[in-house]
DNA sequence: TGCCAGCGCGCG
DNA sequence: AAAGCGCGCGCTGGCA
């Protein structure tokens, strides 16, 4: 029998007591519904035994478990008492599925249920109103309706969340009828998806995907201890800071009101009418307004006497960093640790995305206040240059090759050919200690930065004027042609990228859909209007590929499994791994380096893995640390 | 008060 | 005649 599962929640954080109140299911011919009873002025959800027993009992009776989103589910299930290895073995993934088979477009399960079956969505609409108007009934009634600041999802802002969204269980009726809709909808598109996935020929791919599951539900559970006190002692100082930089910006500029740093218009009084600079960037949106990114206040500080902003770049900077604080401590469980979930479908290319927190942007400055807790260690592991490498292999010039596999830099190569007279004093600066730079120094290790930057520009598909402007570092009427100098050098990159705009567009004489399929097998839709991204989605998608099956690699090994090895954290290219410290470390180590090595050597021919060692400074006298860190030199 | 669009910024 | 790619999230300011 196949079932279709889905819960309805007080909310998305199952870390601080957000709880499914509603299970249903669908086996094609009937529809279940469980419940469990939500305390109107707590929020609280408590369950009989006997109702979560006989969901138990209905899935154990399943040959076959479909979700929508089933990482999301589990641990909500999980939170109720549910074990997460019921399904492990027998889940489908419509949303995986969807993204399979056609990733560029809507995932939403109601729009799926429209667009496949014409399966009205007026529930939803229904719910929405009932719901709200039910929050307006509750809040006289004195009930807990879900807002910013309740203990249940103390992460989430007052800002961009929907917090109706958290009270279905107001509207009890209604949420019933919806939710038995979601798990009608689910079975019916595992149904159709299956036949797709099967008739195009990306069974295998979507099957290996779905093992990533269970991985980032680990990684998830396990989560990241976070230096909370620290943290604490960070935000006070900045915040002490920032208030000088603010009052600084105020006399100096003479202002004599309240001046935000993040108003836009008081930013426009202070550049443009006070310090009487002109406008000189607009913001690219539909409305042009005066831009005040980076870029631009660098470039209007360079013009007068820089220091009310300088003041203002300082502000802006600690603003950030406690608002990220604040955020990190704000998702912390009772153990200081952060859940950040993985989302295994997060981008269209096979990246995956992270939330709440995202821990794929934290601020490299920040870092630090993650760590593992003592008696363990972090092995972080990173695959070198991989979208620049596969990129190489993919436009298969001979020389580009070579030097990846001796080890030489692609970026210093392409520096050569156009900025020959840097070449000198980059190698100089290179081989100094950051102390011992000098001005000469510091400017040829920006060209090398320019260099890096026009290459990325030119593998993400930009024009050749636009990757010209980049490797000049500035826009200019008469730029050189630093591209046709490579193009020269190195035959087969223009090529390349048009061959793969050319892929889609056949693709679409045959299947009527702009797609193009990237190292191992997995296929990506372009956007019809936008052929030039092809050449990205390919490189992209195959590094997201390469993590795919290094994820996946690694915790099959025998190693990983036997010393209770848990990875924690995946930033596209990095992947972290939280063990204890044994001293077999130097074998998990290379165990590791060596699962995510053969990962990319499956597509492309070699693939670099360098690692390092984070341990907490209780351990700082570890003997087994110590002897890694001095191999290591 | 809630919602949405636009902007800006962190990471790869 | 046009465009380097992919994300998540905080803040402002306009609108209902």
């Amino acid at each position: 029998m196949i079932l279709a599962v889905d819960t309805e929640t007080t909310g998305t954080d199952f870390f601080h007591g957000c709880r499914p109140f509603m299970i249903t299911a669908c086996d094609g011919k009937s529809n279940y519904v469980f419940e469990g009873r939500v305390d109107p002025y707590t929020r609280d959800v408590t369950w009989e035994q006997d109702e979560v027993a006989e969901f138990i009992d209905l899935v154990k009776s399943a040959s076959k478990i479909i979700f929508h989103n089933a990482a999301f589910d589990i641990r909500a299930l999980a939170s109720i008492g549910i074990p997460p290895e019921l399904f492990w073995d027998k889940l489908e993934d419509t949303l995986l599925a969807s993204h399979c088979v056609c990733s560029g477009d809507t995932h939403n399960l109601k729009d799926l249920g429209v667009k496949y079956f014409n399966y009205s969505d007026v529930d939803e609409v229904f719910l929405e109103e009932q719901v709200k108007d039910a929050i307006k009934e509750a809040r006289k009634a004195g009930y807990c309706v879900a807002k910013a600041g309740h203990h249940h999802f103390p992460g989430l802002r007052k800002n961009g969340t929907m917090f109706w969204k958290m009270d279905y269980w107001l509207a009890i009726d209604a949420c019933r009828t919806y939710a038995v809709g979601d798990v009608e909808r689910t079975l019916l598109l595992w149904d159709a998806f299956k036949t797709s996935i099967m008739v195009d020929g990306l069974w295998n791919v979507y099957q290996t995907r779905k093992k990533l599951i269970r991985i980032v539900y680990n990684i998830q559970t396990n989560g990241k201890s976070f230096d909370k006190e620290k943290a604490a002692r960070l935000i006070a100082k900045f915040e002490k800071e920032m208030e000088e930089h603010r009052w600084n910006i105020k006399r100096l500029a003479k202002i004599d009101y309240r001046f935000n740093p993040n108003s836009r218009q008081h930013l426009v009084d202070l550049i443009h009418n006070r310090l009487k600079i002109p406008v000189k960037f607009q913001t690219k949106g539909k409305k042009p307004v005066p831009a005040m990114d980076q870029k631009a206040l660098k470039s209007y500080s360079e013009m007068i006497d820089a220091e009310p902003l300088v003041q203002l770049a300082l502000y802006k900077k600690k603003q950030k960093h406690i608002t990220d604080l604040t955020s990190y401590i704000n998702w912390l469980d009772e153990n200081n640790r952060t859940h950040s979930s993985l989302n295994i479908t997060g981008t269209r290319e096979t990246r995956q995305s992270s939330n709440s927190p995202n821990d794929q942007n934290s601020d490299k400055i920040l870092r630090f206040l993650f760590g593992p807790p003592p008696g363990y260690v972090w092995i972080c592991t990173d695959m070198v240059n991989i979208e620049l490498r596969i990129w190489a292999y993919s436009v298969g010039n001979v020389e580009l090759i070579k030097a990846f596999e001796a080890g030489k830099s692609v970026h210093e190569m392409i520096m050569e050919i156009i900025f020959p007279e840097q070449m000198d004093a980059y190698r100089l600066a290179k081989s100094k200690s950051k102390s011992q730079l000098n001005e000469l120094d510091q400017k040829a290790l920006k060209v090398y930065q320019r260099v890096k930057n026009g290459n990325f520009s030119r593998i993400y598909g930009a024009t050749d004027m636009k990757t010209n402007e980049t490797y000049h570092g500035s826009k200019s009427t008469s730029l050189p042609n630093y591209c046709a100098k490579i193009d020269a050098r190195f035959p087969g990159i223009k090529e390349f990228t048009d061959s793969r705009r050319k892929l889609a567009e056949e693709c679409y004489v045959r299947h009527k859909t702009y797609a193009i399929h990237t190292l191992g097998g997995y296929r990506l839709d372009v956007p019809p209007d936008e052929p030039f991204k092809a050449c990205n989605y390919f490189v992209q998608g195959a590094a997201g590929w390469i993590m795919t099956l290094a994820m996946i690699n690694w915790d099959a090994s025998p190693l990983y499994r036997k010393f209770n090895c848990q990875m924690n954290s995946q930033l596209h290219d990095g992947l972290d791994t939280e063990v204890k410290i044994v001293p077999a470390l130097p074998l998990i180590i290379e165990a590791k380096c060596r699962a995510i090595s053969e990962a990319g050597k499956s597509l492309i021919p070699t693939c670099d893995v360098t690692w390092e060692l984070l341990y907490n400074p209780a351990d700082e006298t570890n003997t087994i640390v110590q002897e890694i860190l001095q191999q290591h030199k």
